[in-house]
RNA sequence: GGGACGUUAGCUCAGGCGGUAGAGCAGCGGACUUUUAAUCCGUUGGUCGCGGGUUCGAUUCCCGCACGUCCCA
């Protein structure tokens, strides 16, 4: 802990230890609220001063005292609860000297409970005139300034809980992010998804490409690595018949931070048997329109500045269609190799030696991604930088896989699911290629998954959905910390 | 990984081309029983992010580091 203590704290624990000198528990626990801020408000807030004057109940509130205006006998203070901010009356006469001595020790910050009749000010304001006060739980440390709130991004992410007290804004879109998950869950669920969940720490980091956290379990002696994705033991519940299920929990993986990328962030992903990728396009569109429909009231949002209509259907393009209408290539150049690694180099991209056709396609691809800014389907992906796609029947060379792109971010990915264990085998020997030539997030071999897939795992679709960038989208949140409670930091000795 | 910018009171911010710093809010003392950033009078509070260098003297100049923000890879 700190040694030299601020003059403020300093006096406040000196107030705390008169209060309990005087027989008051600064920190009670026995005190029953009757109602919030937020349903007397809902029920009271239209009536003129005259009708709440024939409003014969008394209400209780407990919460933060955000604001004290003194007036010597009397104050007004702004109390506010989970469910918005309420204004009680205190005055000495109606509350009695004992309480009302209490409250002048008081400061903005503490936890304080309020009951009495409801009237309306002379200048409108609904307010509780109070005939009982009580503290529930002293503030030693204050609150940041009430005008500006806190600003400072830096302690908003690192202590949350001012960030949540001064920043209204900010636990908006934190019920707003509750309330989109607890909606994708009716909608899965409504389409006869059952929720499962898997495990978080693997023997090998499967289902993405990315490199994974390593951890260690002692009692086993065994390393294992936090997920980077749950995929591949979903597909095992869909061999197992249960056909259709989805997940919304963590991956992990051990990339850089941005504003786009948390070490740590929330997927929902979701398998179906019986289903193609073209079904999902569907059902994704569906899923976002509702959505939006839900919680904007409307399919157009606003992201930045930009206006984004999630009305279905969606544009569809291929990979190659959208390379060759970012850099103005044609057809030919595209499907020339040798042309296509020429054209990228001298675009001033970087083409390592020996690298295949496809992923020159994805590194101009990539290069220029952020130009979809309406909702956007990207399909048939090559075939190598998509080991565990179906291929497409028509072009062996690419897959019948989908990303959806909005505001030029990815926002989810999906395919029909490679089902012949045969196939499924040269596709992770071809990563195990990458990977010897130096690429970390090629795909391991993983004997176990093919031997699932050697019982016969149902023609399937499945598919990813980034949840935190999707908030960021439904609550203009220009950064992926602005929609995680509390995002990776770096440590910081705390003076 | 590279670049730019930032870090000063509990909070929001000024400031100083080198002589250890100011405001508003909060706090403290006082007045005030219908305020809305209440008002009025008085007043306390600082290792100027950390470490080193230059200097008689550094919060200010130089170098390094930490943390953060944005941009680029």
């Amino acid at each position: 802990m700190e040694q030299t203590e601020n003059e403020l704290i300093r006096l406040r624990r000196q107030k705390i230890r008169s209060l309990r000198e005087e027989g008051i528990d600064p920190y009670p626990n026995d005190v029953r609220v009757g109602h919030t801020t937020g349903e007397i408000i809902e029920r009271y807030g239209a009536l003129d001063g005259e009708a709440l004057g024939a409003v014969q109940e008394e209400f209780s509130i407990a919460g933060r005292m955000m604001a004290v205006r003194d007036f010597g006998k009397g104050a007004f203070i702004m109390v506010q609860d989970r469910k918005g901010r309420l204004q009680a009356f205190l005055r000495q006469n109606v509350l009695g000297e004992e309480a009302f001595r209490l409250f002048k020790r008081l400061d903005v910050g503490d936890i304080v409970f309020v009951a009495g009749r409801i009237f309306r000010t002379r200048t409108g304001e609904l307010t509780i005139d109070a005939s009982r006060f009580r503290l529930l739980s002293k503030a030693v440390r204050p609150l940041p300034e009430k005008w500006h709130g806190l600003t400072d991004v830096e302690t908003r992410y690192r202590q949350r809980h001012l960030d949540l007290i001064s920043n209204p804004r900010v636990v908006e879109i934190f019920k707003k992010r509750s309330r989109i998950i607890s909606l994708i869950r009716r909608f899965m669920e409504e389409r006869d998804f059952l929720e499962v969940e898997t495990p978080m720490m693997q023997p090998k980091a499967g289902g993405a490409a990315a490199r994974p956290f390593r951890t260690h379990h002692n009692a086993l002696d065994m390393d294992l690595y936090l997920r980077i994705a749950p995929e591949l033991y979903l597909k095992r519940l869909v061999t197992g018949g249960l056909e259709r299920v989805f997940e919304i929990n963590r991956n992990f993986r051990n990339e850089g931070v941005s504003t786009f990328h948390n070490p740590e962030f929330t997927m929902m992903e979701f398998y179906q048997a019986y289903a193609t990728y073209e079904d999902l396009m569907v059902m994704t569109e569906e899923l976002f329109a509702f959505l939006a429909r839900e919680v904007l009231g409307t399919t157009e949002l606003t992201y930045q500045g930009q206006t984004i209509d999630l009305t279905p259907p969606w544009r569809r393009l291929t990979v190659a269609e959208a390379v060759e209408r970012f850099w103005g290539l044609d057809a030919e150049t595209i499907a020339d190799g040798e042309a296509l690694i020429d054209f990228a180099r001298r675009q001033g991209l970087e083409v390592p030696e020996g690298e295949g056709p496809g992923k020159v396609l994805m590194t101009l691809f990539e290069a220029r991604e952020d130009r979809l800014v309406q909702p956007t389907f990207v399909t048939q992906y090559p075939l190598e930088v998509s080991p565990l796609a179906r291929k497409n029947p028509a072009d062996p060379r690419f897959t019948d896989r989908f990303e959806l792109y909005i505001c030029g971010r990815e926002i989810a990915n999906a395919f029909s699911e490679l089902n012949d264990p045969e196939d499924q085998r040269q596709r992770f020997l071809m990563q195990l290629e990458e990977r010897a030539r130096g690429d970390e997030e090629a795909h391991e071999m993983d004997e176990d998954y093919i031997r699932v897939l050697e019982y016969a795992m149902p023609p399937t679709a499945g598919e990813g959905i980034g949840i935190d960038r999707l908030v960021m989208l439904f609550t203009d949140s220009p950064s992926i910390r602005d929609v995680i409670l509390f995002p990776h930091l770096r440590r910081k000795e705390e003076g």
